[in-house]
DNA sequence: GTGAAAGCGCTAACAG
DNA sequence: CTGTTAGCGCTTTCAC
C-alpha cells in the first residue's frame, strides 16, 4: 500500500507535482484548465489524500499551531483545572474554526520551559497564570515576531496583549462591598501572578484579615470560621462551592470566573462576566496573526466586563 | 539576525550538518572527538538552537505528537467540561514527561472529521465519547498502524484498546442498589455512546422510569420531582450539584467520574475510583506506542476499579 | 497552462 | 572519527 503523496497523485494523473499543488491549494494566479484541474482532483479523492502539514509548515514557515501554555503544576487543584476547563474549550472551538490546531502545555511555573514555541514553531501562543518575574525573565527568549497573549495575569509590560475580568467592575459595581465594606469578606481565587493579586486586593476596600487568597479547603474553612457574620464574596464556582460547605450560601455573593454558575446553589448570588475570556483571546490573537504588522506599539490590556 | 539551524551550528564549528546531528542528538552508533563534540554543543548553546520538530518529523515520519479527540459540539454542557477537565490535564502531564506534545481536538459528533491523524502525522490517538456507529464507519479512514485508545465508549469491537469506569462495580458492589432496588433512582451522565449508556442501564435493577440520562437541568428538575421519597444515585460530580439544587443532598450517591469529589455536600455520599481514566490511557496508549508489533489480536477494554 | 528545479531543516546510510 | 549524499513531502519562482 502506497503512501498518497503529492507526487504519487502527480503520477498517476500524468501531470507535475506543482500542478497538483496548484489544483489542490486553489492557488489564484496560476491558471489551469478546466479538464486537467477535475482529474486531479478526481484522482485526489479516489486515493484518499490528505496533505502533510509537517512538509508544509517547513515550507512556509509557518505551523498552524497555536500554543496554550499553562502554567500550572503536575497535580493542579480542583478549583484551577475548573477555571481552566471553559477557557481551554472555547480557544479550542474558536481556533479550529479558523484551521488553527491547538497543543496545550503545561509549564512548571518556576521554570517555565519554552522551547516548545520555537520547536514547533507556533504560529502564536496564549500564555495563562503567567508569573511576573518569570515571565520578564523570559520573555526575552520568545521567538521575536511571534504573537503572545497573556490571560489572568497582570504583566508590567506594554509588549504584550492581555486578556482579564474586569475584577473593579465586578466588585465595586455589581456588589455592595463599596457601600458596606464592612459587611463583607473576600476569597480570591489563587491565580500564579502575584500582580494580579495585588491589583485586585489594592482595589478591595478591605482590611488584609478579610481577604482570604484561596490555598486549600482547611485553610479556608479556617478563614471562613472568623469571618462569622459577614457575607462573603468569593472568586471562581468552585471555591465558592468549597465555602458553601462552611458557610451558609444565601451569605455568598460568587463572582464567577468558571463559566459554570449553574453548578452554585440557587441562593447564592452570582456575578456574570459578559464574555467568555478564551473567545476574547482568540479573537485578539487572530488579528495579531492577520496584522503580520508587529508593531511595538502599546498593546491593550483588554477587561471583561461583568453582566 | 541569522535562524539557527543545524547547518548554521555546522559552519560556525567548521564540521559537517551530519556531525552536529549526531552529537546534538547524541547517536550512539557515531563516535565523535570529545572536542568536537564540545565545541558543537559550545555553539549550539550560544547561538540558542532548538531544533526544529516539523523538518524530523517529515524525516523521521512521526511527529512526537499525539491527539486528543473529544466527541462534543461547540458549546458542551458544562457537566460535560467538567469531565473532560481531569481528564485532559492528567493526559497532558503524563504525555509531556515521556516527550509528547497534546492536541487536543473536538469532533463534531455527528459528522467527525480526523483528518487531522494524517495531516499532522499523529503518532498516536484518543478518542473520547466516541459514538459506536460513526466510529465503525470512520476507523476504516484511520491511518493504518495508528495506536487508538477509547475512554468513555463502549465499542463493540476487540481492535482497539478502551478505557471506562467500572460502572457495574461501583453500582451494584459500592452502593445498596443491589439489596434494595426499590429504594432507588439513578441519573446517568449523557455520554455520546448508546452502547456505554445501554450496558449500563442493563445491569440496573431498576425499571426505566427510574433512570433518567441527563439532558438539562430543566428535564432533571421534571424527572427528580417523580422520584420523591427515593434516593438517588447519580453519575458526574456536576449533575450532582444540579441535583442538589431540587432534592436533599443527604438523599444522594455520586458516581465521581470527574475527579472532583471535593465540589460535593459532605451530606452526600462520594465513590470514587482508584486511577484517573487520563493516566491509565496514557500509560496503555505509551505502551502501545512502544510496541511498534501492532498484533491484530483482541484488545483490552480496562475498567477502572472504584474505590 | 504546465513543469523543472531549488530548497525548507533535518536524519541516516554509506564512504572515506 | 567525519563528511557526502540523498531524501522526507511540499511550495514557489521562473522558464517554456
Amino acid at each position: 500500500l502506497k503512501k498518497v503523496t503529492l507526487k504519487e497523485i502527480a503520477l498517476q494523473t500524468g501531470v507535475s507535482a506543482a500542478t497538483v499543488s496548484y489544483v489542490l491549494n486553489n492557488v489564484t494566479n496560476q491558471t489551469i484548465a478546466e479538464d486537467t484541474r477535475a482529474r486531479i482532483l478526481d484522482t485526489a479523492k479516489a486515493l484518499g489524500y490528505v496533505p502533510n502539514l509537517a512538509a508544509r509548515s517547513l515550507v512556509k514557515q509557518q505551523s498552524g499551531l497555536i500554543g496554550l501554555l499553562i502554567n500550572q503544576p503536575a497535580h493542579a487543584s480542583h478549583w484551577r483545572l475548573l477555571r481552566h476547563s471553559d477557557l481551554i474549550h472555547d480557544i479550542e472551538i474558536e481556533l479550529n474554526k479558523h484551521g488553527y490546531h491547538l497543543i496545550i502545555h503545561s509549564l512548571d511555573a518556576t521554570s517555565p520551559k519554552l522551547d516548545i514555541i520555537a520547536e514547533r514553531k507556533l504560529d502564536g501562543v496564549i500564555v495563562v497564570d503567567a508569573i511576573g518575574d518569570h515571565f520578564h525573565h523570559i520573555s526575552q527568549h520568545f521567538p521575536h515576531g511571534v504573537p503572545v497573549l497573556i490571560v489572568d495575569s497582570l504583566i508590567n509590560d506594554p509588549l504584550f496583549y492581555q486578556v482579564m475580568f474586569d475584577y473593579e467592575e465586578a466588585f465595586l459595581r455589581k456588589t455592595p462591598l463599596k457601600e458596606h465594606p464592612n459587611d463583607y469578606y473576600v476569597v480570591l481565587d489563587d491565580y500564579n501572578n502575584q500582580e494580579l493579586l495585588a491589583h485586585i486586593s489594592n482595589l478591595l476596600p478591605l482590611p488584609d484579615e478579610h481577604i482570604y487568597i484561596m490555598s486549600s479547603e482547611l485553610e479556608l474553612q479556617k478563614f471562613l470560621t472568623k469571618q462569622q457574620g459577614r457575607k462573603g464574596i468569593i472568586v471562581n464556582e468552585g471555591i465558592a462551592l468549597l465555602a458553601a460547605k462552611y458557610t451558609s450560601s444565601e451569605l455568598l455573593t460568587v463572582i464567577c470566573t468558571t463559566g459554570m454558575s449553574e453548578l452554585l446553589p440557587p441562593q447564592a448570588q452570582a456575578i456574570l462576566f459578559k464574555e467568555s475570556k478564551g473567545t476574547v483571546a482568540v479573537t485578539q490573537l487572530l488579528q495579531l496573526l492577520a496584522n503580520s504588522v508587529s508593531d511595538i506599539n502599546h498593546k491593550q490590556t483588554i477587561k471583561i466586563e461583568a453582566e
